[in-house]
DNA sequence: AATCGAACATGATATATATCAATAATGTTA
DNA sequence: TAACATTATTGATATATATCATGTTCGATT
């Protein structure tokens, strides 16, 4: 485990123009006394499900993963969260203890925040109240509206869809490296890693993607949106 | 259309002790002077997919469902609200329009305010945004975690699961009128109509349930409990 | 370099689900 | 009441997906 640091100064953090712009120097001092700034590496837990729900993370660098272990099947990823997300998003307000389990899958910066800092200029500042519940608001909608996406559609549809998300959300270019195993795909888009891997190697097959291990490049885009679409 | 009606009266609504405790008498008359109270025929469309959003919806009586139309697919309905679920939910405060149609399922009572006025309120007073906060993080996750659950689930799995739902959470009670169509339930989790009517069928010669036309009886609650979660 | 386990890969087969077809029941309108 | 449309139902079949079996590649460790 490394050390807990807290060197990040509020002032130069890409946070502060998003969330945290109209505090005052007394709110921002509050902040800045009751943060942790940590470095996680790649595999490293950040929460288990169940955990007390105490910090308001922010992402500042890397990927990490949100998921939930099947009862009955296998684990399920949620999402795959970037900087500028707040990933502690989900029923953070509402609920007292994490719904899932957090583990970075690159070595990742984070921000770790005391919830009860917020809440209490939550509490004293409204229009950061307005900001950060604008912010969440998109964060969680953005997790629901790539789920209802997917349920709809099916194998082919949603690798064409998840490969998407990675070239244009994530990574924004055609090549890229995947952060994630093949079973980790397959339980983020709910299908068996064989499937995984037995579509992406007939998109290989049909020239829609270059695959050379991690490294994917789609080669036709407008195809891909096409079957991410349609499938 | 029916004419838009002004008579209720804040101070004897559900949603007061819930939402608007802390309010002062003058933040309280603002919202009651800018607000809409309405019956919503079952049927009745209360919002359009793309709509600009200007109100905060609450919904006091009834039922409604929200739903995408599919490009692709079918209809698929995110959710079904009951009272006390803000049903303007997801993305209310990060877009600008309705990603979903809302229409009632039943006759629905429903009180509209005024967006920009509950903003206001929310910028002035700290305890109601962190009020506001967690009540839409609640529901937002609610949603997302039923999909999540569903997402999991094969066919008989997903219509215990929804059946529970309605019997557990929606009329709390055994016994209870299908407010939707199979065709519907197949759009709420995702399976065709005929795949809905055969599942149920099945579970009445299994004598789990009792169905007569939209009346369904949960016969047996722990098997169906078990088939929900293994499903 | 040898060994081990995990991730990757492909084919054969079983199972789950969608689709197609046909009919019955129900509600709605003229 | 007749005529019609919508919903509900069931069976047969096609398709999509999961499972099983088996082998290969890759990376870590010794």
């Amino acid at each position: 485990m490394s050390e807990d640091i807290n060197t990040g100064n509020c002032d130069s953090c890409i946070y502060k123009s998003i969330l945290f712009e109209g505090l005052s120097s007394e709110e921002l001092r509050i902040i800045n006394h009751n943060k942790t700034v940590r470095i996680f590496s790649k595999g490293e837990y950040i929460c288990h499900e169940g955990d007390e729900i105490k910090r308001f993370i922010c992402l500042k660098e890397g990927l990490v993963k949100l998921y939930r272990e099947g009862k009955s099947r296998h684990e399920h990823i949620i999402s795959i969260a970037r900087p500028m997300d707040f990933i502690g998003l989900l029923g953070i307000f509402s609920n007292s203890n994490y719904l899932y389990s957090i583990v970075a899958i690159e070595d990742s910066d984070l921000c770790l925040i005391d919830l009860e800092s917020i809440k209490s200029i939550i509490k004293s500042n409204g229009t950061f109240a307005l900001n950060i519940l604008e912010k969440m608001s998109s964060v969680s909608d953005q997790v629901l509206q790539i789920q209802i996406d997917l349920a709809g559609k099916q194998l082919r549809g949603r690798i064409a869809y998840i490969i998407l998300l990675f070239a244009n959300q994530i990574y924004k270019t055609n090549r890229f490296d995947l952060p994630i195993s093949r079973k980790e795909i397959g339980d983020l888009i709910e299908m068996r890693t064989e499937n995984v891997i037995r579509i992406l190697s007939e998109f290989r097959k049909d020239k829609l993607l270059k695959i050379e291990g991690k490294t994917i490049e789609v080669l036709d885009m407008e195809l891909m949106k096409k079957i991410s679409e349609l499938g």
